[in-house]
DNA sequence: TGACCGATGCAACCAAGTTGCATAGATTGC
DNA sequence: GCAATCTATGCAACTTGGTTGCATCGGTCA
């Protein structure tokens, strides 16, 4: 899924823009390959199992592809940001489901729910960007684990 | 607007089985009087206006607070947290505005925009306890004072 | 070849929030 | 009325997630 040729990540950043550099595109591939938006942390340990790369490398790769467009910067209901792959890599825009138990995110079908704010945003005098729905609640492997406890 | 006789937010707070405290009940009347969602920073610089009052007391009010249901707590395009008024005081939900030039945050009307995923929430297999929808841009303020620049 | 430029690493820093612990003020049992 | 208890508060230390300043390294271009 979301798997390119050997030398895709490399172009795809290019392509926007971007130099290449080994560390940008394995970030990249790291994002594209996770069926759920990652944080910076859990993107940077995946990294560091075949190479040594600095967290700030990271942080930072991970910034100028939110800025391209590359990349999407998700809010969770904990304190980090979550980044999944950008409106510029054939990504549709989709609501998150957040799991306040396991603090997992998972990607809904762009269909899961309907939202209707044309009326809206035509009247509204700010410049709406970006729109982000997210559920909170608890996923199916924490409910089968124990339930909703606090 | 939210306005209550005096001795309406201690009482507030013991029907929600909470002991009322003064900082408890200012905390409170902050959030009720605010049009806007406040980070925890925010009120307790106002609360600090009058009384003096420590960080953690904001942060450990508006934490049971939300545990019982009586103020709401919101993510933002930033690093920081919203709170505002929960389902147990008399507030419609409704979705948010965050300017990610000034970083304020305003509600909007509930009407705003429809929302639709009674189907979707029928088949999913965790629990949905909530729904954030939050429009992220520039708000019509910082759009007068200079454009949408990075 | 040499000047330049941006990506990286590293360390220090910062902001938001949390935790541990001692104290003070109220509440309960007697 | 007094001791035991409970819990809200204050304070300091800590944690987490992220940012910044600065030096260096590797290309690119003239």
């Amino acid at each position: 899924m979301g798997k390119e040729e050997a030398g895709g990540y490399p172009s795809l950043i290019e392509d926007s823009g971007l130099a290449s550099t080994p560390a940008r595109a394995q970030v990249l591939e790291i994002l594209a390959n996770s069926q759920s938006p990652l944080t910076a942390r859990e993107i940077h340990a995946t990294l560091a199992r075949t190479q040594a790369v600095d967290r700030t490398t990271v942080y930072r790769s991970l910034d100028v592809f939110v800025e391209a467009g590359l990349a999407e910067r998700i809010t969770s209901g904990d304190r980090a940001f979550r980044y999944g792959m950008g409106r510029r890599s054939l990504h549709a825009r989709h609501p998150h489901f957040f799991c306040r138990q396991c603090g997992d995110m998972e990607c809904l079908s762009a269909g899961a729910v309907e939202l209707r704010m044309e009326d809206f945003v035509r009247t509204f005098a700010g410049l709406v960007e970006r729109v982000e729905v997210r559920m909170d609640g608890i996923c199916k492997n924490c409910l089968r684990r124990g339930g909703a406890g606090k």
